[in-house]
DNA sequence: GCGACTTTGTTCCTTGCTTCACAAGCGACT
DNA sequence: AGTCGCTTGTGAAGCAAGGAACAAAGTCGC
């Protein structure tokens, strides 16, 4: 399987897992790594791994395993991390504060290029050094820093409006935490996180677990 | 297909999307759906939302669609919501302030039953309405209130210690928003989002856009 | 320099999910 | 009562992902 191959949506989640394990690595002073050690690390099996790696080209040396620095640099590339990248958020509110202070993003790759809100008493304070700034500056900014991803932690009735603004400033892929469904030209990606689904998700299966147990009793 | 049918994973999270939507159309006081209203409404198309629901038995009407109450009351009994479930949340920092402040969860199903965390300034404090214990609390808690699921909000460093101790405390499902790998026993769920990891994926996304771009310029 | 051993990269097979297309069923209207 | 139009429920085909297994390719010890 060569370079140029389409990479299955599958993988590629698993692929920013797989960088995460091999970051977490890096003071380990470990050269090179199994595809079975790496697997384990990342909890998935090693020959789906393997097929994982393959769609990035070949590059492990048999009998050994991967180097952990040309592993890191591959997926990063793949991913499109390999240069820091620019993202706004929009929604200052609980949820938004916690994103705007999280360090995972700066080591992951990502730069907080701008936040906004549209509640004026938030506008002007900083959060992690990051000016708030009002929706009217969107447009400027998304150009200044090149901006291709928006971050939407506003509540579920603004969702939409707030989208298409972003859209509308050139912005291309949404993560979206507001509980809405949003919708958006056809070049555009959405990944949306809800947090009650994700609860409401582990409690069918607690569901089934306890209908499972009466079944026994 | 039969009410004692296997439910795919796919559909679960979906069946929480529509949910949350009809919930949504509840003041509307529209009195039956039609499965493309709904689909469109969700986002997905409508033959897979009908064979989605088809795993709960067949109790549409055709030629009118589906009754919004019995819909809802379905649903919310195939994820296990129809009664209030009881949640603990552990870590509270930033993410884990936001998640204690969040009412999606008790509009959708859930109720935070006890916030912990290990640092001393933090117990005692409350956090819409709720008290922060210390984590020895975790095991009385647990059983008083009968949790099923846990939600991690730590720093990755901690996660697996704390998932550790809510295994044994009970707990048969988390939800875990640190960057870390858990490993639990076999009857244990665990769902994870790491929001630096979707990100990556947009930037995948990204990347093959601008990619697609060059070769066009 | 050669053989044994290790680990990758890939092929094949199976499983599960999605999409299409249409027959069956229900209500409304005449 | 009968027909027409609409919408559900599902069978079957098509696609994508997962897992097992093995040949190819390299290293290490002797």
């Amino acid at each position: 399987m060569s370079e140029g191959r389409a990479i299955p949506e599958a993988t590629v989640a698993r692929l920013a897992v797989y960088l995460r394990v091999l970051g977490g690595l890096a003071g380990s002073g470990l050269g090179t790594i199994s595809s079975e050690a790496l697997a384990s690390a990342a909890g998935v099996n090693s020959a789906k791994l393997r097929k994982d790696l393959s769609y990035l080209g070949s590059f492990g040396t048999r009998g050994v395993g991967y180097e952990v620095e040309v592993l890191q640099e591959r997926i990063s590339t793949a991913l499109g991390v390999s240069e820091h990248r620019a993202v706004v958020l929009v929604g200052v509110g609980n949820l938004g504060l916690a994103l705007a202070g999280y360090g995972g993003f700066r080591n992951r790759g990502f730069d907080i290029a701008g936040l906004f809100d549209s509640d004026a008493r938030r506008i002007g304070q900083r959060i992690a050094e990051v000016l708030v700034r009002p929706m009217s500056d969107l447009p400027a900014v998304v150009r200044r820093e090149s901006v291709s991803i928006g971050v939407i932690a506003t509540p579920a009735e603004a969702a939409q409006a707030v989208c298409d603004q972003l859209v509308a400033a050139g912005v291309t892929s949404v993560l979206n935490f507001a509980p809405a469904v949003l919708v958006v030209p056809e070049n555009v990606d959405v990944r949306k996180v809800d947090l009650a689904v994700e609860l409401q998700i582990l409690s069918f299966h607690e569901q089934r677990k306890s209908a499972g147990l009466k079944v026994v009793l």
